[in-house]
DNA sequence: CAGTGGTCTAGACCACCTT
DNA sequence: AGGTGGTCTAGACCACTGC
């Protein structure tokens, strides 16, 4: 018999199964999965399998391995996921902390554009969040979160917005981004954001439009952001 | 006796000896490289451990694999490297492949500031490329590229300038570009280059400061570019 | 058909961490 | 000492390519 257009390397087939059950939230975030043995003698396949299946989850940044210990849900803390998608720094300079004050939060119905990008119905309500980050004490970037209600239920309701978001999304929802898509513009300042940057209104800024995605592929949240770049510069590193 | 500090895993070390045979020019771009088996008797290593090696430079973009065939120097191509590295498209759209106007070359003495970038010594000569990009036949981007005589000798005396610098790079000097970082500010349009844009001076333009990186690690090229986001955007995606 | 890369296995040993 | 991931090997078989 023919396997046909069906066939599926067997280590595809561990990495479809593992990957489901940490969508489906069977590991906690920083908690170990089974060891590779326990694993392969579970899902009747050699060692050497399930540890191709888990190198491809750790490239794609679902997991970290720690020699001697085990395979762990990757974590995202401050200095981990902040510091893998925030990408302004100093010229030539090392990563940088930013401080955040958040300006407002508010629930309303998705935009068309909102629903677009998000992959919305018409109707379905939105979290927006207006914040402020500082970089290094100076007031550098206007960020405008969206955030769906349908993917993150009463996260009106959080009382404290953290720095990092992406840990809130995976220690309360069980979110994991995994990648962003950013889209720049160079527009002047708009003038209800000017007094905020401490710049003049139509200073050249670069607008980030920011998709972030979890590890399902699904854009979960969308942002949009007007940044300074006086002192500080937007860094890509293409491999 | 111990390793101490000096161990190296078996397929690190093949795949040292492999980079140092590809950079020295032992196989032409688009050749294709010994078998696995045949490899592993030279090396006197397992058929495995030359996979491991040669798996962890296809990931680095040094070569690719076509089953049946063989294993090949990646090549840079139009569809390729320009692709892999071009990152002005419309807004959620394809792939845009540019036009070129070559508006002037000259050489020179590098300036202090790409001495630095460069990794160069005072007094090393340079070539200097000015060239407008068009997307969609809108001139789009000024482009000002830096290109070291001591890296690229008798580069100036090229008589047709192509499309894709990077296969140029790699046919002629067989060096292969595997990384670029970019740095982005938003500023606005110099006088100097407002009709060739086709903008008025002082809109908001991104200035792209462009690494271009060989397969040593070392910055071969340096660039600097003004690109209008009026129909197109700078798209990076991070993972 | 032969030759290539791709997958899968089983077993050995090493390096690192914890107890 | 025992458990984990990391490396290495040898051999089998599959899938794709081209003669």
């Amino acid at each position: 018999m023919s396997l046909a257009t069906n066939f599926q390397p067997l280590y595809k087939q561990v990495y479809d199964v593992l990957r489901s059950r940490l969508v489906q939230g069977h590991w906690k975030a920083s908690e170990a999965l089974p060891s590779e043995y326990a694993l392969a003698e579970e899902l009747g396949v050699s060692q050497g399998t399930v540890r191709k299946a888990l190198n491809q989850m750790v490239a794609e940044n679902m997991l970290e391995r720690r020699q001697g210990k085990g395979t762990y849900v990757a974590e995202h803390t401050q200095e981990s996921s902040l510091f893998r998608f925030f990408r302004f720094r100093e010229s030539e300079g090392e990563d940088i902390i930013p401080d955040t004050k958040v300006l407002s939060s508010s629930k309303r119905a998705a935009s068309i554009e909102e629903q677009e990008h998000l992959a919305l119905q018409a109707g379905d309500m939105v979290v927006e969040i207006k914040r402020l980050r500082y970089l290094k004490s100076e007031p550098t970037i206007i960020e405008n979160i969206i955030q769906p209600l349908t993917i993150f239920p009463d996260i009106d309701k959080e009382s404290v917005i953290p720095n990092s978001l992406y840990g809130l999304y995976q220690e309360k929802y069980g979110i994991t981004i995994v990648q962003v898509r950013d889209e720049l513009h160079a527009v002047g300042l708009p003038d209800e954001y000017a007094e905020q940057l401490g710049l003049a209104a139509g200073t050249p800024v670069i607008c980030v439009e920011r998709a972030s995605i979890n590890i399902e592929g699904r854009v979960v949240e969308w942002s949009k952001a007007f940044c300074s770049t006086e002192k500080f510069v937007y860094f890509s590193n293409l491999k």
